[in-house]
DNA sequence: TAGCTTTGGCTACTACCTATAGCTTAAGCT
DNA sequence: AGCTTAAGCTATAGGTAGTAGCCAAAGCTA
């Protein structure tokens, strides 16, 4: 006895982690939109119909996808913060450290931040993450507010837009551009670290 | 006599520019990468195969509207700047008449600016525009730092990288987060204007 | 341990897609 | 007036997503 309560539901769920790993190979091999079923059932060694019972849809694997990136995004802005004093100061890092996850997670960050598939849409629950990032750098930046590192407008509407549009500015620009790059070598993710003192710049404290 | 020298050439011109504009509808309905040739044949009143007689390959249609695009916002981006003398004062106004283009076409601008077709790469002479409109603003970056406006480093590769990233962090952002919005109401367009001053708060004349 | 239930595989099929081959008609050039 | 060629067609190959329905084996339960 005592036998692990749900062996059956571990396999399945060892399953279908092993479809989404597939998944997102074939993506970075044919592009995200390019992602065939049929392809992943022949390298996981089953026929094609059988996927769905893993999956009740192509939409579906690209969902459970979305969900797994924007939860290692996440974490990982989550964790470059983590060491910080909010403010400034944990700002570069958690974006930093953002920055370093989407180039190495292209395709998921490609899934998440432009909307490549014809009818995709995320479900509620795999957009949530996404809304705790936003909420993770307003926290941030109205911590810089009240700090005096920032002018108190910066935790605005159009403080918080021109902060998330910073960011995504310059990885959409590394994405396009020069995907091959790294973190480091990037033209554009190069400029990052700069990004607080842009900030800083435009919302100079009073 | 005095036949108009290529009337079937002209038909055959204008059954392209036809089909390129019932691709950017279907486009437009079922996505960028959603476009399939056999509606835009339904639209048109052909069967499918005959479309082949006008474009040799379903990526052959995506590198004419790639092109088509590029013209068109180089075109947008020049009008903008036109009536101004060259520096900061005619920056702001070109980046709205670009940002303005964009959420005008937005089909479009997803086709030239992310790349969502899964294989497909535009040719050289269709992204020529594309180096035309980066060569437009380093000239007017160039002069701005002449006239004592900018820090000279503003027209460095970081600046020119960075300048270039504000404006497709706006963008990118209006499109893919309330593509909806018209220019005028976007959370992200809406800041296009202050761009320029963005920009001078990074790089301050001396 | 015996039997029942559920899961995970299969084949067969529908309905779509891109693209090619080869035929035919009709438009337009000379 | 006759010839050339463009522009349509059908048929076909080979690919995709997804459904229906069957069957064996794994695992739960009495």
């Amino acid at each position: 006895m005592a036998n692990i309560p749900d062996r059956r539901a571990r396999r399945r769920a060892e399953t279908q982690a092993e479809i989404l790993a597939i998944a997102l190979d074939v993506m970075a091999e044919e592009g995200v939109a390019g992602l065939s079923l049929a392809t992943v059932a022949r390298r996981l060694g089953i026929q094609p119909p059988s996927l769905y019972k893993y999956f009740p849809s192509r939409h579906a694997v690209y969902d459970a996808l979305f969900r797994r990136g924007q939860e290692g995004y996440l974490e990982a802005v989550r964790r470059g913060a983590e060491p910080h004093e909010p403010g400034l100061a944990a700002m570069g890092p958690s974006l930093e450290a953002g920055a370093r996850w989407i180039m190495e997670n292209q395709v998921l960050a490609q899934l998440m931040f432009w909307r490549p598939v014809p009818g995709f849409a995320p479900s509620p629950e795999a957009y949530a993450p996404a809304l705790a990032v936003h909420e993770h750098f307003a926290v941030l930046i109205r911590a810089a507010v009240e700090r005096g590192e920032l002018r108190p407008d910066a935790a605005g509407e159009d403080g918080l837009a021109l902060a998330a549009s910073l960011i995504a500015g310059l990885v959409s620009q590394q994405l396009s551009n020069e995907p091959g790059a790294s973190y480091e070598e990037g033209r554009f993710t190069r400029l990052v670290p700069r990004l607080p003192a842009v900030f800083a710049a435009v919302y100079p404290p009073p």
